[in-house]
DNA sequence: CGACGTTAGTGATCTCAATCACAGGTCTTG
DNA sequence: CAAGACCTGTGATTGAGATCACTAACGTCG
């Protein structure tokens, strides 16, 4: 449509506005920043070091969610919604983090209308992520096709990864293959031998906390990413009682309603 | 700590505004308000009617993340960062939904502050729970266990059910048995022959669109809910490489940072 | 009413990955 | 440096659940 109407520049305005706010926290590495379960009593903005954010279940598995980079806000939706975390925070190495307590980002909130619009869109980004993530956890048959999602996506992180000459990529990955299979839900000796397979084929080569991807076009289609997504499943979801349609892809969404909302009929 | 200090009155305010700005559509059953892919031109407010909410992968398997009840709002997030739509809408009965553009919403955002803080608080609510969705999905050992959590949602819904004299509760579900699969992430036959099981043991029983929970108790021992959450899982994941802690459950944070925040050590 | 399309139920296979068990490497620490 | 404590790499076993292939119940709609 029209102009693309983001908030772009207030993109930061929270975070800056908060950093005056806070006060300034050192932490070894492997600290915990906050657990599962607790109420959050504050927001923390990462200044220096990864953060590993994970949830776990009663019976002692663990899922992580994500590692966070510098410039990342943490707990902002606990503490605006006042529930509980569901996940556990802890830092990986040695870092610096600015805690804001809730009672100053509420203020924050209620006085600056940027640094609402700010949040809103923070919150706006972390719910795609989620929704995102939680497409890719759960979409994916095998183990490989998770494990090359994975990989591929440590690799387009720009703060991680050094391009080289020929289409090769190399990351600094401190995560154990442990810990990868957590990320990935699934167990450690399958991410060791899908990594072992993956270097027979040269498609990556994982050796102690150093990845190197060296065909990212294979491994994107082991990824099954790449090709046209909503087509098939969207059809497939449609066709149950509307009998087949033919989706034209490039008018999404248009006539596929009776009454669209372009004319929509207004209701009593 | 203090006060709760949420927005509570905020509720709603941002539907309440929104509505006026909106136009009002009659859709019938099995239409589709938006499908991924698709960049968001508006929010849609339900006032009637339920709405499915899937995702889907590219090889056609699909992921049921929920059925909407009236009242809520889909695609605030979309609008706002204005990434693609991560799922596909589509209403179950015959529905109303109010359709507000994405001008109109970013206008009332930018203009009323109360508006923008309830769409903060709205869109905390949404990270919260799909982030719950997230640990819910991924950290359940067997198809019981996810089914059992499943039923156990839908008697929880207030809307739906209607409590019975004897601890049973029914519940009325329009999903078929593969539904219930995309939405557990697992196969038809699978959840056919789960709920056989449960129904032999009395502890649910699903009859085409008719479910009737009778032993909600056992049912939750299945889902693995109800036992301390956090404890086990936090210790093994801290233990790594800081010894065995002897995790204090009253005293969810202090302590366990060398510098927590409460006298932060203040960094150059 | 019979015919079709959609659901539900069930058995028989088969496959992938969890799990157990252990051995060689590597890093840490006293 | 020697002793642990991790982390990797592999083999063998096993099981839960996906998949295939039907049949039986509805429901709906000419």
């Amino acid at each position: 449509m029209g102009s693309p109407d983001n908030f772009e520049t207030l993109d930061d305005i929270l975070i800056e506005q908060l950093r005056s706010e806070g006060f300034v926290c050192s932490l070894p590495s492997r600290a915990i920043l906050f657990t599962e379960g607790e109420t959050a009593r504050g927001v923390h903005i990462i200044s220096k070091g990864h953060i590993k954010l994970s949830i776990s279940s009663c019976e002692g598995r663990v899922l992580i969610l994500k590692v966070t980079k510098p410039g990342e806000i943490l707990g902002l939706h606990n503490c605006i919604t006042g529930a509980a975390y569901e996940m556990t925070a802890q830092t990986l190495q040695p870092s610096r983090v600015t805690f804001v307590k809730r009672e100053d980002l509420m203020g924050v909130l209620r006085h600056s209308r940027e640094a609402c619009l700010s949040a809103v869109e923070q919150l706006g980004r972390i719910c795609h992520m989620a929704y995102l993530e939680i497409g890719s956890l759960n979409l994916s048959r095998s183990v490989s096709e998770k494990l090359a999602r994975f990989l591929l996506s440590l690799s387009a992180e720009p703060s991680y990864s050094e391009k080289n000459c020929n289409d090769a990529v190399r990351v600094d990955v401190d995560l154990t293959h442990d810990e990868i299979a957590q990320a990935i839900g699934t167990s450690r000796e399958t991410v060791t031998r899908a990594l072992a397979s993956f270097r027979k084929k040269h498609l990556a080569n994982l050796t102690r906390s150093m990845l190197l991807v060296q065909n990212s076009a294979e491994l994107e289609k082991i990824a099954g990413m790449g090709a046209a997504r909503s087509e098939p499943a969207v059809a497939r979801a449609y066709s149950k009682k509307c009998g087949p349609v033919s989706v034209a892809a490039s008018r999404p969404l248009s006539a596929r309603w009776p009454a669209p909302q372009r004319n929509g009929t207004r209701a009593s």
